[in-house]
DNA sequence: CGACGCGTTTGCGCTGGCGCAAACTGCTCC
DNA sequence: GGAGCAGTTTGCGCCAGCGCAAACGCGTCG
């Protein structure tokens, strides 16, 4: 396991942190990333740990979960390729706000923290792409905020099959595929109810032909009506 | 109304946005910022609008408020003296997203995008300064996440009338005052419930003693208990 | 191939708190 | 000082969805 890989420099340039920068700079951080391939289910770091480096995602992805003081969890996102994350704790206390487990294999790629911020000395664009990616994540998480303020549970998961296949989804001859492996757990988990209500009502769009399911593989049928429902103002 | 005022530039001193940079700084920040004076229940910019400057104040406040495409309204979060907003737009789509509200007389202070990102350049501790604020509000709209999604009514309150007394708190001989007039319908908002439960809630709690409420001022008595009942992971 | 285990489905009862509606309080402005 | 209004309190009925519990696939491994 975690054995190191070669460096993929143009992957890089496919990710939002690097976008902007000349190809020198990306030669610069392919150089200094730590490049690992993970097994599934394995733990990347765990909430509270303070040792903290910036991740990226080259093939795979990630959950990544908080629970609070009691033993509640919620999923914050899931992580796909060409995505970072893990980079804001960095900047506040220099520890993980959350859990990050692989959702199967992944190639994974991460700077120190000395590294990154000698990156963005030397290429300030990252800093404004980092900014940019945060506040994108902020956003998101507001709306997130509203929704479980304001909607009735089987919205906001239509709201969640949707976020995640524009996120991650592969258009197959069925529809709209997602790519990593989907627990009712991880739904629930991210839409703020209960795995038997997201069991519930999954079931229920099954029956009426929205969507199939099968060995944790969501594929979208009807993305039209997934989003009437997500949309519809009323009830 | 909003008629212009003198440059404080000592008082950028107390702003996070500026931390860790040296004076000349703060008078350049200070010489190109406009400082104005509005009046209470004055609306600095709704959701969508696309100006966009960066905003702080620094004296009064301001509440954050986004709405849905349905009309559902939410309280993101009151932005108290010293405290910046409205940046993340200039990073991502220009568009303000969400609507920024005085709470009562307020002196602000506001940078056009180009001011800042100029500043920004020639002290690129202002960006890092920027990522590690938005980094924390980040962290803290995901609390609420797992709060909205796990906790119970009476929970999240507790948790709101807490975080709203740290952030804009006032030692009093009663005890722990918040700064500006709270409506019930903002902490219900504030809090993901309604209006009624909200005032039940609240009533609650003065007759236990727990705080007083009078002409939408807040003050806590007795923090503990409060915080006994936001933390107490039974019920 | 049978047993174990993880994930899922489904039934049933209960309740927190939402929705509606009405009355009340205390400013503010004429 | 009294009319009007914004904000608050409170009662009552109802239902979405949580909690508990049990059964059911389906893949895996000895």
């Amino acid at each position: 396991m975690t054995r190191e890989a070669q460096i993929p420099s143009q992957s890089l340039a496919a990710m939002e942190l690097f976008r902007g920068l000349p190809p020198s700079a990306l030669e610069s951080a392919a150089a200094c990333a730590r490049v690992r391939r993970l097994p599934k289910d394995m733990r990347l770091f765990n909430q509270g740990d303070d040792s903290v480096r910036a991740h990226a995602i080259i093939e795979g992805g990630v959950r990544i979960a908080q629970s609070g003081s009691d033993g509640a969890q919620v999923v914050i996102r899931f992580i796909g390729p060409a995505e970072m994350f893990g980079t804001v704790a960095l900047f506040t206390d220099k520890r993980y706000p959350a859990d990050a487990i692989t959702l199967a294999e992944t190639l994974e790629a991460s700077w120190s923290e000395d590294e990154l911020l000698g990156l963005m000395a030397r290429y300030p664009q990252i800093a404004i792409n980092v900014i940019r990616i945060i506040g994108k994540r902020l956003q998101e998480v507001q709306d997130r905020v509203r929704e479980l303020a304001t909607q009735r549970a089987e919205r906001r998961v239509a709201h969640v099959v949707l976020r995640l296949a524009r996120q991650a989804g592969h258009s197959t001859v069925d529809g709209t595929a997602i790519e990593f492996p989907l627990r009712r757990k991880d739904l629930a988990d991210i839409a703020g109810t209960t795995l038997h209500t997201a069991s519930r009502i999954l079931t229920g769009w099954e029956k009426a032909g929205l969507l199939t399911s099968h060995n944790q593989q969501l594929t979208i049928r009807n993305t039209s009506e997934l989003l009437r429902i997500a949309e519809n103002a009323a009830d």
